[in-house]
RNA sequence: GCAGGGUUAGCUCAGUGGUAGAGCGGCUGUUUUACACACAGUUGGUCGGGGGUUCAAAUCCCUCACCCUGUACCA
């Protein structure tokens, strides 16, 4: 016999496993394979990054469509990699510095060394994902990987940069842009997260210049007055018609500036009246560009209020700003009013402070191949699940704004613009710059330096992270990989990143690789707290993976986040959840253990098999079906259900204890051959199935039950997907269903006498016998495997028994069933017993009698239906009369 | 404002027109030689409210409420 311990210890055998795969290269993918190709390309973790629940779920998914399709006999790249992450690196690493005593700025260290310093923190610090990513068991083409900024990927990124600006599409422009005034950094749309947020209403007295009256002005942001140009109201409002063309003073700083008539001032709202502050508010810049006015700026870019003719505000904070510039109003007289307000304010996604809208010079991008784009996900040429984030991609696809890419940092791919020396401070400050200045000399864009770089200067700022990531799919791979691996057939991310990644791959993919970079989009849950909450930092709701990984094991963790994903909708997160994992892992173990502690059948002998046996293996041959199923429909947790289902009901708690007996009596060899040799059916097919959602124990397991002996020692994880067509091949259809119907009644009448043990408080393992006046032919077959499941001693069939008055009893698919008991039990009572059982059967009769009696109903429901109907009602009947019978026999 | 999703047992969730389900929890019993990370039994639901379609509605339609998530904004 095997000793083995008796609960499963997953991190020994985990990272046993996972380094044997890394030595055998088990996950290296080969282009030249003539294998039917099937690629991922991770979703790019930030290097700097740690594991979270999210990342599980993600590469979890990732991993078992990988497995799954190398089982299938799939040429595999699981293609991974690391991101640059810009702006969330770079803060990390001037996070250090400040700590420094004295404090020190990127700015003190300069621009080369601190990129040396990331570079360096990126090595020590960087890659601690990857290492997670393995400890998951995640089976990528480690060979392969990637980082946005290495040698190979980073060419690729300026190369991109040169075509698109030589087409035209990127310009560098004046701009208003959202401005992060703590990371001194412009930001794309996606990076401003609107938030409602309390704050106040001021109402403004501006004076009219001929001192005729005054104007009222309703404004959030008093602080910005000295940059107004203008007070503009709705043409349309008869209120205000006669203002027009005249002046009003502007209450700091004090000028007059004209009220002008703009279409975009709605007239229900505040006053009717808009201060105009062009250098500040998106809206204000285009009334301001479109009446030709003036820009004013008085906020710099560390959000501080940069105005001398106001000393009172010059140098001031923006919010403080707003307070005092309030009271320096109030103190003249000029405010009318002031109300609590709940507007919307941008806030920067990185830094959490509210952004500036702020004129600066940036470079933009206008969208490649957005056509191609729109329609590869309109037309299903690319398909979304679920389905419906196609509408949100399309309403983002058909609002598209130019990009802003361009990123004052240092950490990133640095843009790969010259400006000619004599003309560079010129050039910079042009109103736009495209193709049109590189073909006139004066600018030079280019993968490499220009030859003569002592005549050049190159652009300060940095490209969008996103700027790198939206090639990923296929810069990632050489010429040779792209033929055999492009485009790729999965991609699995958050819907969180829609905008930022997805919809920008596909339209890169299209115009830098000629077609689509993937065929499906499978957008994960998003994995939130029992609150709803989503999982953050800040929040410290967001328990440590590794954590649960060394509590559960990987496989349980897996397991268990995998069996509560629904397809579509987000996860709350529940620790329980992932103990369920582990507890069905040691299930599992356990009875390979057991199957370990019965040695081998005799040679010589033939094995006699039951409908119990049949009856599993055509199980499992539907389990097949539906794990096909539920993985070609991508639903990840009916998948896991239904393997969590299969094993533990109907393998363990059905079969398992049906057969035990043959392996402990020495009489039953042949059964005992037979119940061998379909416990190793099972449990080879049944791993196999597993394998992809729990990869390590099922190989160790694999290896200890012996299945890898039998393939020639090839590891689980290599061997192909055993065919559910290969099973029961010797019996036809009407032979399986035969013991299929034997062993449920089997089963049913063995809950039977359970129920009817327990209801008359018998223990467990009390030691009783049954015995049934048949309703039809039982074997001792059967009969041992009822007694065995209803924890009975005996278990007879005898159509002549008289039971003492007051035996409790039970239909059961066999016929009638009784307890003996001595008479022990209470006849009353019983009499009552079976009365409650006759109640309750004359009204399921009654209400099936109306049923049928519709005509509706048997008239328009399928026939089936009405046949099932039918015969419920058929079998109802005749229990009651068996009832009956019952109640008379106690009288 | 607009769009999408959700509301089913104490908890986490399945369930696309035909007798309301699973796991966990609770309660009762059992240390029966694979597993107490277990076994057996059992208790929990007007399927968010209201209306409609239908012979039949958790399921389809309308409406209301509440909770998420996007997205657009008016100072």
């Amino acid at each position: 016999m095997t000793e083995l311990p008796k609960a499963y210890e997953p991190s020994f055998v985990e990272e046993k496993w996972q380094q044997t795969w890394l030595n055998t290269d088990c996950f290296h993918a080969d282009p030249q394979s003539d294998k039917q190709a099937y690629s991922i390309v991770i979703p790019p973790p930030n290097v700097t990054g740690v594991l979270h629940m999210g990342h599980v779920l993600n590469n979890g998914i990732q991993d078992i469509l990988a497995r799954r399709a190398r089982q299938e006999g799939k040429e595999v790249l699981w293609l991974p990699g690391t991101d640059h992450a810009g702006i969330a690196t770079q803060a990390r690493v001037e996070k250090e510095l400040s700590k420094l005593s004295p404090p020190q700025t990127r700015h003190d260290v300069g621009r080369e060394d601190f990129i040396q310093m990331v570079w360096d923190w990126k090595e020590k610090h960087g890659g601690i994902i990857i290492k997670q990513l393995k400890r998951l068991g995640c089976s990528c083409d480690w060979d392969r990987e990637r980082f946005t900024m290495d040698e190979v990927f980073a060419p690729e990124v300026a190369r991109t940069f040169a075509q698109l600006f030589e087409e035209g599409l990127i310009y560098r422009g004046l701009r208003m842009v959202n401005w992060d005034p703590v990371l001194h950094t412009a930001l794309s749309d996606e990076e401003v997260i609107m938030t409602p947020s309390k704050s106040k209403l001021y109402t403004i007295r501006y004076q009219l210049s001929d001192g005729s009256g005054q104007l009222l002005v309703a404004t959030t942001r008093p602080e910005t007055i000295m940059a107004d140009v203008a007070v503009a109201v709705n043409p349309a409002d008869p209120r205000f018609a006669h203002l027009i063309s005249k002046t009003v003073i502007r209450p700091l700083c004090e000028a007059p500036i004209p009220i002008i008539a703009d279409e975009h001032v709605e007239i229900d709202f505040g006053t009717g009246a808009l201060k105009i502050t062009p250098a500040h508010d998106r809206a204000d810049f285009e009334i301001g560009t479109k009446n030709k006015l003036e820009i004013i700026t008085v906020i710099d870019s560390n959000g501080h209020i940069d105005c001398p003719s106001m000393p009172e505000l010059h140098g001031m904070e923006r919010f403080a700003a707003r307070d005092k510039s309030v009271e320096i109003l109030d103190s003249k007289g000029l405010i009318e009013k002031v109300e609590e307000y709940e507007n919307n304010v941008g806030i920067s996604e990185r830094s959490q402070v509210p952004i500036e809208p702020r004129l600066s010079m940036q470079w933009f991008l206008k969208y490649p191949c957005v056509e191609e784009a729109k329609q590869a996900v309109a037309n299903g040429d690319i398909t979304f699940r679920p389905a419906r984030w196609a509408k949100t991609y399309a309403h983002w696809m058909n609002g598209i704004q130019d990009w802003c890419i361009s990123r004052q940092l240092w950490w990133g791919h640095r843009i790969p613009v010259w400006y000619r020396k004599d003309k560079a401070a010129e050039l910079q400050e042009a109103a736009t710059l495209d193709s049109s200045n590189a073909s006139a000399g004066d600018l030079y864009v280019g993968v490499e330096p220009p030859s003569d770089p002592e005549n050049w200067v190159q652009d300060e700022d940095a490209l969008d992270t996103w700027f790198s990531s939206w090639i990923w799919p296929f810069a990632t791979m050489d010429d040779e990989c792209r033929s055999k691996f492009y485009p790729t057939s999965d991609l699995v991310t958050g819907p969180d990143i829609i905008f930022f990644w997805v919809a920008r791959m596909i339209m890169a993919g299209y115009r830098f690789a000629g077609e689509k970079p993937f065929a499906n989009v499978f957008f994960t849950s998003i994995v939130r707290d029992l609150q709803g909450r989503k999982m953050s930092k800040s929040l410290g709701n967001s328990p440590d993976p590794l954590d649960l990984i060394a509590k559960y094991g990987a496989d349980g963790l897996r397991f268990g986040l995998m069996r509560i994903a629904p397809a579509g909708t987000d996860i709350k997160f529940d620790e329980k959840q992932i103990e369920e994992g582990k507890n069905f892992a040691n299930k599992l173990y356990n009875a390979a253990r057991f199957r370990m502690m019965q040695g081998e059948a005799a040679a010589n002998i033939e094995p006699q098999f039951s409908a119990v046996h049949i009856d599993v293996l055509a199980k499992l041959q539907k389990l097949h079906l539906q794990v096909s199923d539920s993985l070609a429909k991508y639903e990840f947790n009916s998948y896991t259900q239904a393997l969590y289902s299969f094993f533990w009901n109907e393998y363990c708690s059905l079969f398992l204890e049906a057969v035990k007996n043959d392996l402990r009596d020495e009489n039953l060899a042949a059964q005992k051959k037979a119940t061998l040799i379909t416990m190793d059916t099972v449990l080879e097919h049944y791993l196999a199935l597993l394998a992809p959602l729990m990869p390590h124990i099922t190989e160790e397991l694999w290896q200890s039950l012996g299945f890898a002996a039998q393939h020639g020692s090839t590891p689980l994880m290599l061997s192909p997907l055993p065919l559910a067509s290969s099973l029961l091949t010797e019996m036809d259809q009407s032979a399986i269903s035969a013991a299929q119907t034997k062993a449920a009644a089997l089963y049913e009448t063995a809950n039977r006498a359970r129920n009817l043990k327990a209801e008359y408080n018998l223990a467990t393992n009390r030691k009783v016998s049954f015995v049934f006046k048949p309703s039809c032919e039982l074997s001792d077959d059967m009969l041992s495997r009822f007694a065995l499941l209803a924890g009975a001693t005996s278990a007879s069939a005898d159509a002549n028994y008289e039971p003492a008055k007051g035996t409790p009893t039970a239909l059961s698919a066999w016929g009638e069933l009784f307890l003996p008991l001595d008479g022990l039990v209470d006849v009353e009572a019983e009499r009552n017993r079976i009365s409650r059982e006759l109640n309750k059967m004359s009204e399921e009769i009654s209400k099936s009698q109306a049923k049928l009696g519709n005509s509706g109903f048997v008239d328009r429901a399928p026939a089936i239906v009405v046949e099932q109907e039918r015969a419920r009602l058929e079998e109802w009947i005749v229990k009651q009369g068996q009832l009956k019978t019952m109640l008379e026999a106690l009288n």
